[in-house]
RNA sequence: GCCCGCGUGGCGGAAUAGGUAGACGCAACGGACUUAAAAUCCGUUGGCCGCAAGGCCGUGCCGGUUCGAGUCCGGCCGUGGGCACCA
């Protein structure tokens, strides 16, 4: 008979309810610790597997510091806003308020089945108005901020057009585009409304942008690139389309956003997807002149490339514009201008996909132009070609096939010069070329770099760029501007307006106190269909006043991303129904930053770039105390099928928690998915295996309750513990306590089996005192049984507010060892000793073990090596 | 292509400042209890040889360092994940 689990576990979740156990306050006297999981999405199929893992995981940690004596945060919540209750709108007619709010009911059934200890009176919901108010009230301050190169922090836009109100926009600390047209004060105080907006939006830290976007046509949306591939799997086509989109400077933040991954405690892997994604290259810009074409020399201008490699200079035998280069239409010749022309169009046909994964073989063409090479006044032709991107570093580079993969491989497929100006050290300079040489070197044919190592020549030549004023040294981010709205929706509203003093439309922020902007009550979700969002389509709700001037204005209809409500959640945890403020200066003062955070490794560089990014940003402006917002992250592993492949409906391998729970108990399936293996593993399921932990469980329960389930009499003995179990009892605490907290769950629990199988040899019965102790050390797996037993034990008050078990280093060493005798390295016999003898000791067990004897018979003994309190080995040839 | 990570019994996995390989659990086999089954309890369980004592082999493969390597180093093979023309 097992125990009977469903009771205990209705009657504890009772009890925690009833009497709000794991609610949590601000205790000046206590340390804290804050640890998050992340808040689920709540979807129509209820929770899958992988949500326990990483639940149970956070639970068990929060728990035990509980019990250490600390005050836990440990909330969660719904990241309520998203596609999918969208798509379901659209097929049902349903709101998606209404399936979200049936959804979060469920999870909430499903978390408290498993005895989750949050705090529910934090329970945030990003759809929640109260909630989505202060996720507008952050995209305001981005729009109101602009980032200032000189202190290298968000600064409020008014400082900004005041500096340009009294001394124009000539040398403003914010980075602008090389050819911005400036205003001078007086120019500025006469431009237009627009116009100012316009120059302004160049340094706001949210901006609108015609940019470029993923456009998915079945799903009437923009999706972002790491979206693409989950969408085009579901079998949807994703093509490119220019659209009018918000973005988030996150570029600016690239050098924060890198340094600050010195100070955080994270999975190597996550921190170097972060550095790679982020993308730092030193190098320089240089400019070329234009030599030859149909304008005249002052209207050519210069090219302005990036490179990393300014050493190789003298090597540039060619030049590559992208396509979409601004300056193509004005350089490219008459006679070319064609062939121009149908390249660029055949490249904006062509899809993402086209031009990565097919766009093995080198295109381009030739402009007709030429470029001066600066250092050795050679004229070198002008090429287009979409192996140049126009978004990353200048849209346009300097050619050295000898020594860059793609660029040999462009000149050997069109015939251009290939020449050598860097070689290993000691080779022939002359050798010729027949594959890119792209190490370092020494530079060769290079006029006065020849015979520096790259290192140097990278050095020397940027000093000769500068003196001579044709390039610079110069620092390039792959990391892009962060593409923020959506054509959906079931998404934040825009807190912003469209109004238009005759000189056209341009973005304005509504005031703070008109926060939350609401979504209207809609009849059809269904997408507008021309790539705006079905908000568009209601006209009483796009059309409204600018609250300032009265004027006639238009609501913006795009809805924010989901990653705008995640990006700060955590936050609101700490305070989350305080209306003055996001967070309290005190609730935020003492709780961050978030202790330990658990999540699927998929969010590396999404989430939690995202996250460190609002972090930073609310840093600036004071909101929060500390630069990053994560001290330790720890992503769970995957939980696979039974058959060791991905749990999916198609193949018919998914474990449901519900019948798990149903079957076993809360407590066993809680124990046992920690108990498969460690945390951070891909590990298969093992329907069998879960009854080992619930027979654990169930060995406990016998040796408090007795067989009958009612009496309470046990066989419990108040006799002292033999030596054996006092120093086994000492060494689980330990290891128990320090294995949570090194999230090492599967360790932790089988030291506690190996407990119980001690406790029950013991010849007297079972020690009520060492039960008490195996009961703590259970509870942050198994909280239910723990509780109900130590009830039974006649305790009065949750376990969880009894204190984690202390434990004796003294009494955790055994007493003997367990000596190894080796000869030449292998092992010969084993003795019982005891610790602390000394060398000699040591070694003359070892002479007079028969079969230590036996193997070195007949040879010399060449050396002993005599390790203390573990072996002695014998050396004999 | 580049960058990470991982290869240990029939299975999930223990053990790394280099020092008893296989803890704990599952499965399997044998036994006890039972009219029987379930549940429970006891025992065996890396492979090979041996009546036993004991011996040989064994942590993906090859080599190296070391008295001693699952652990460190070099080279392969396999596998999982991330990035993908970033100049």
């Amino acid at each position: 008979m097992a125990y009977p689990f469903s009771e205990i576990e209705l009657k504890w979740q009772e009890y925690w309810r009833s009497h709000e156990t794991y609610r949590t306050e601000r205790d000046s006297k206590k340390p804290k610790y804050f640890v998050m999981d992340m808040f689920p999405y709540p979807s129509g199929e209820g929770l899958h597997m992988g949500h326990p893992l990483s639940y149970t995981a956070t639970d068990v940690v929060m728990r035990l510091k509980r019990m250490q004596g600390f005050a836990v945060m440990h909330a969660t919540g719904w990241d309520a806003f998203g596609l999918p209750a969208e798509q379901y709108a659209v097929k049902y007619k349903l709101h998606p308020r209404i399936t979200t709010e049936k959804n979060i009911a469920t999870y909430r059934r499903q978390l408290d089945s498993l005895g989750y200890g949050y705090d529910w009176s934090r329970e945030i919901n990003t759809t929640d108005p109260n909630y989505f108010k202060w996720t507008q009230w952050i995209f305001l301050k981005f729009f109101n901020s602009y980032f200032d190169t000189e202190s290298q922090r968000a600064t409020p836009i008014d400082d900004l057009i005041r500096h340009i109100e009294s001394h124009g926009s000539e040398g403003l600390p914010c980075a602008l585009p090389r050819n911005t047209k400036h205003y001078s004060s007086k120019e500025w105080h006469a431009a237009s409304k627009k116009e100012q907006a316009d120059f302004l939006a160049q340094c706001r830290l949210a901006y609108v942008a015609d940019a470029p976007v993923n456009w998915c046509p079945e799903l009437g949306t923009v999706l972002a690139n790491e979206e693409i591939a989950e969408q085009e799997e579901k079998g949807y086509t994703v093509v490119r389309r220019n659209m009018r989109q918000w973005v988030l400077r996150i570029t600016a933040y690239a050098e924060r956003l890198l340094k600050d991954l010195d100070r955080v405690n994270w999975p190597e892997s996550t921190v170097l997807s972060q550095r790679n994604w982020i993308g730092r290259s030193e190098g320089a810009e240089i400019d070329f002149e234009v030599a030859h074409g149909a304008l005249s020399p002052a209207e050519r201008g210069k090219i302005r490339v990036f490179t990393t490699r300014p050493d190789t200079l003298f090597g540039a035998t060619y030049m590559v514009l992208a396509p979409e280069h601004p300056l193509v239409e004005r350089i490219t010749a008459r006679d070319e201008r064609r062939a121009v022309e149908r390249y660029i169009e055949e490249v904006r046909r062509k899809s993402d996909l086209e031009r990565t994964d097919l766009a093995r073989e080198k295109t381009g063409v030739f402009t007709g132009a030429y470029a001066i090479n600066p250092a050795n006044g050679k004229h070198i032709p002008i090429w287009i070609a979409d192996y140049v991107l126009i978004s990353y570093g200048t849209g346009a580079i300097m050619s050295v096939p000898g020594h860059d993969e793609r660029d040999f491989e462009f000149a050997e497929a069109f015939g251009l010069p290939i020449v050598r100006v860097v070689q290993a050290l000691g080779v022939d300079a002359n050798e010729p070329l027949i594959k890119p040489f792209t190490e370092d070197g020494i530079a060769v044919h290079s006029a006065f770099l020849s015979g520096l190592s790259t290192a140097y020549a990278k050095a020397k030549m940027i000093e000769w760029l500068e003196a001579n004023g044709k390039g610079s040294r110069s620092v390039k981010y792959k990391l892009r501007d962060w593409l923020f709205s959506r054509q959906r929706y079931w998404g934040e509203p825009f807190p912003i307006i469209y109004t238009d003093d005759g000189d056209g439309e341009y973005p304005k922020a509504l005031p703070e106190e008109r926060l939350p902007i609401l979504l209207p009550e809609v009849k059809s979700y269904q997408p507008s269909g021309t790539g705006e969002s079905p908000l568009a389509t209601i006209s009483e709700w796009v059309n409204t006043t600018d609250p300032e001037t009265g004027h006639p204005a238009r609501r913006e209809t795009n809805t924010m991303p989901q990653w705008a409500g995640s990006s700060w959640y955590f936050l609101r945890y700490l305070d989350p129904k305080n209306d003055r403020e996001l967070v309290s200066k005190e609730a935020e003062q003492y709780w961050m930053p978030v202790d330990l955070y658990i999540g699927g490794a998929e969010h590396a560089v999404t989430h939690w770039l995202y996250a460190r990014f609002w972090h930073k940003f609310l840093y600036d402006l004071g909101v929060v105390h500390t630069p990053e917002p994560f001290q330790r992250i720890f992503h769970q592993g995957m939980l696979l099928g039974e058959n060791g492949s991905k749990m999916s409906k198609s193949l018919g391998n998914v474990i449901n928690p519900d019948e798990l729970v149903s079957q076993y108990g809360a407590d066993t399936v809680r124990s046992y998915v920690l108990f498969l293996g460690p945390l951070e593993g891909t590990k298969p399921w093992d329907s069998k295996g879960i009854m080992g932990v619930h027979r654990f469980l169930n060995r406990i329960w016998r040796l408090v309750v007795g067989e009958d389930n009612v009496t309470n009499l046990s066989d419990l003995t108040d006799a002292p513990l033999s030596p054996s179990l006092e120093r086994l009892l000492h060494q689980t605490i330990k290891k128990v306590g320090e294995d949570i907290e090194a999230l090492r769950f599967n360790t932790a629990i089988s030291a506690s089996m190996i407990l119980l199988n001690a406790m029950e040899q013991e010849p007297g019965g079972v020690p009520r005192r060492a039960m008490e102790v195996l009961l703590k050390l259970i509870a942050p797996f198994a909280p239910h049984i723990a509780e109900e037993l130590w009830q039974r034990l006649g305790n009065s008050t949750t376990i969880f507010d009894a204190a984690w078990p202390t434990y004796d280093e003294a009494k955790t060493i055994e007493n003997t060892i367990t000596l190894i005798l080796q000869v030449n390295g292998k092992l010969r016999d084993k003795l019982e000793v005891p610790r602390g003898l000394s060398a000699a000791e040591l070694e003359s067990f070892a002479r007079e073990s028969p079969n230590v004897m036996k193997h070195i018979d007949g040879k010399q003994i060449r050396k002993v090596i005599v390790v203390q309190d573990k072996l002695v080995n014998v050396v004999a040839t």
